[in-house]
DNA sequence: GTCTATAAAGTGATAGAC
DNA sequence: GTCTATCACTTTATAGAC
């Protein structure tokens, strides 16, 4: 494998500390100083920081759609796949407790800063609604698939806000548990409406 | 009705603020500009920015304290105060389309910014989940009902992120209806099973 | 209680040497 | 591509006059 070019590490370290310190906690020279680079270096690359905003939300659009495929493949059935989707909740439990979902607290702190890129963060919503979508609608669904995705991914921002608060790992398993067994009965109760 | 003393519009001034542009965001000539104030004027009443924001939380706690008693004697079921809690979706939902449920993103900006006060604002969605940890003890749900009031917290504070990332109104009145139907099914079932 | 002035540090951003 | 030096501005915070 090449080595990584510089631009590269530099919003690998950006979505790291947009992250865990947020967008506006995070200046030039903790992302510099996280790479290994001066300030001045680092204009070379981004001349501002909404363009390396920009970039971290590229990065993270990549990585959400590459998820969504292994999931894709990783699940035998959608119902087995909606399951990936609400256990990202306990495979990245650690970092939620600490800092939330990288989603939904990037939104809200986009919204109070009044920032531009808002749109650009709800597309990220955007692919995890329609992937979700896509399960429901393969379960027979049909036209309430969207709402039913909608559902899952709100239910999820819920989780995530109260395993940062709470610091509660069992609470956030029942979440889980509750949401997976929504799914189901929904799923079984619109199937038996159709026959 | 006395003049309202200047700390006291320190405090309220800083608590919009805090919620609609964020504690960081927030800076001491943004706050007292908006009271009419200098900036020097200012360190007379509160030595640091956290002072203001142990102020402002406590005002939050205050003002919580009084909504909680007003829906007590609102609601004249139990059933009906819960109602009281959901509807909040509704009544601020220009608000919270806008900026985010105050307690919710408060948590979430403070949780990055690894603040020492973290635990007070916990204390803030403590007093949400004892009231209605009280209703659903009311409505004979027994032991369950801290948990049922953790769930309620938690569909809310799903449905506020989903507010402001999409914007949808009909959106967030289904997810109010869902969850009064939940909770009326959920204590329905509970009540069946003491018999 | 209120003000001005100012310190001390940090911010995003630019220019230019190597 | 990487660096140092520097600019203009904003931030929290203090001192002292009125």
């Amino acid at each position: 494998m090449a080595k990584k070019k510089t631009k590269e590490r530099i919003i690998e370290a950006a979505d790291d500390l947009f992250y865990r310190n947020g967008f506006e906690h995070t200046s030039f020279h903790d992302i510099a100083a996280a790479v290994g680079l001066s300030r001045g270096n680092f204009y070379y690359h981004f001349k501002t920081k909404d363009d390396i905003l920009d970039a971290v939300i590229d990065l993270r659009m990549a990585r959400t759609k590459s998820l969504l495929n292994q999931w894709q493949d990783e699940g035998q059935t959608p119902m087995e796949r909606i399951g990936c989707f609400v256990h990202i909740l306990i495979v990245n439990m650690a970092k939620i407790k600490l800092y939330g979902c990288p989603l939904g607290t990037l939104s809200n702190e986009l919204a109070k800063l009044e920032h531009s890129h808002q749109s650009r963060a709800k597309q990220l919503f955007i692919l995890f609604q329609d992937w979700l979508s896509q399960q429901f609608r393969a379960l027979d669904c049909g036209e309430k698939s969207e709402e039913f995705a909608l559902h899952i991914l709100g239910r999820s921002q819920g989780a995530a806000t109260l395993a940062t608060v709470f610091q509660d790992e069992a609470l956030i398993r029942k979440e889980v548990d509750m949401m997976l067994h929504w799914a189901a009965q929904v799923v079984e109760k619109t199937q038996k409406e159709k026959v």
